[in-house]
DNA sequence: CACCAGGCAAGTA
DNA sequence: TACTTGCATGGT
């Protein structure tokens, strides 16, 4: 009670700060996939240029990368870092989609959202935030994104101790809040932007919309 | 120049 | 279980 109490005041004050941020950015299910495995541990804006050089070569679209070389992925994904291992991800993602599920999304988001988690977490390169990015964003799927900055501001708050996993993180949101996919997107959302304007690593800025609530 | 960014897997102890 | 390291680009 008293924890959803806190999570709901932070919400309020970071949503009238923000407004509505209408996450995922990304215009169809597979781009949003793309975007969770680029984005993975790298600056978004470098994750976009990627995207729109595979959007400009028409390769947002499972079918085709399915049959895209290494050499012609890597460097098209080259500007978001990482491009070896993520191709390799991006490709062991597209073989699991096309191997358990006819390479179709709707039949991916069809099932129970559970089990969906545990086979995208036996995908190389899939962990437990881009597992969960993909199921609440790509599949509309009721499920807590937690990230570096959800750690890092829940840490600076006192609202969990430094040993918290991310299971431990991720309950303590979905136990204290409405089960709202609606919600859990803008508040996902909410805390990235707050992370990257106001709680960077090294930087605590006294304008963060959370300051004034200690 | 150093440090950081919407992680993950593999190795070590 | 709990650390450590490699992976790579581009911005501040």
């Amino acid at each position: 009670m008293q924890h959803a109490k806190k999570l709901w005041t932070i919400y309020h004050a970071l949503n009238d700060h923000f407004g509505d941020l209408h996450w995922w950015p990304g215009e169809s299910q597979i781009e949003i996939i793309i975007g969770a495995i680029l984005t993975q541990n790298t600056a978004w804006r470098n994750v976009e240029v990627a995207i729109d050089r595979l959007r400009s070569h028409r390769l947002l679209d499972q079918h085709k990368l399915l049959r895209i070389g290494d050499e012609e992925l890597e460097a098209l994904i080259r500007p978001s870092g990482y491009y070896r291992i993520k191709t390799q991800r991006l490709k062991n993602f597209i073989q699991f989609l096309f191997t358990y599920y006819d390479g179709r999304l709707d039949k991916l988001f069809s099932g129970d959202v559970a089990l969906l988690r545990k086979q995208l977490l036996q995908v190389k390169g899939i962990g437990e935030e881009t597992a969960d990015s993909i199921i609440l964003y790509a599949g509309d799927k009721p499920i807590f994104v937690v990230d570096a900055y959800t750690r890092r501001i829940l840490e600076r708050h006192f609202l969990i101790d430094k040993r918290a996993t991310y299971g431990d993180m991720q309950a303590y949101f979905m136990d204290h809040l409405l089960r709202d996919i609606a919600v859990f997107k803008q508040y996902h959302a909410l805390i990235v932007n707050t992370g990257k304007h106001f709680c960077t690593k090294n930087a605590r800025c006294e304008t963060c919309p959370l300051q004034k609530l200690k």
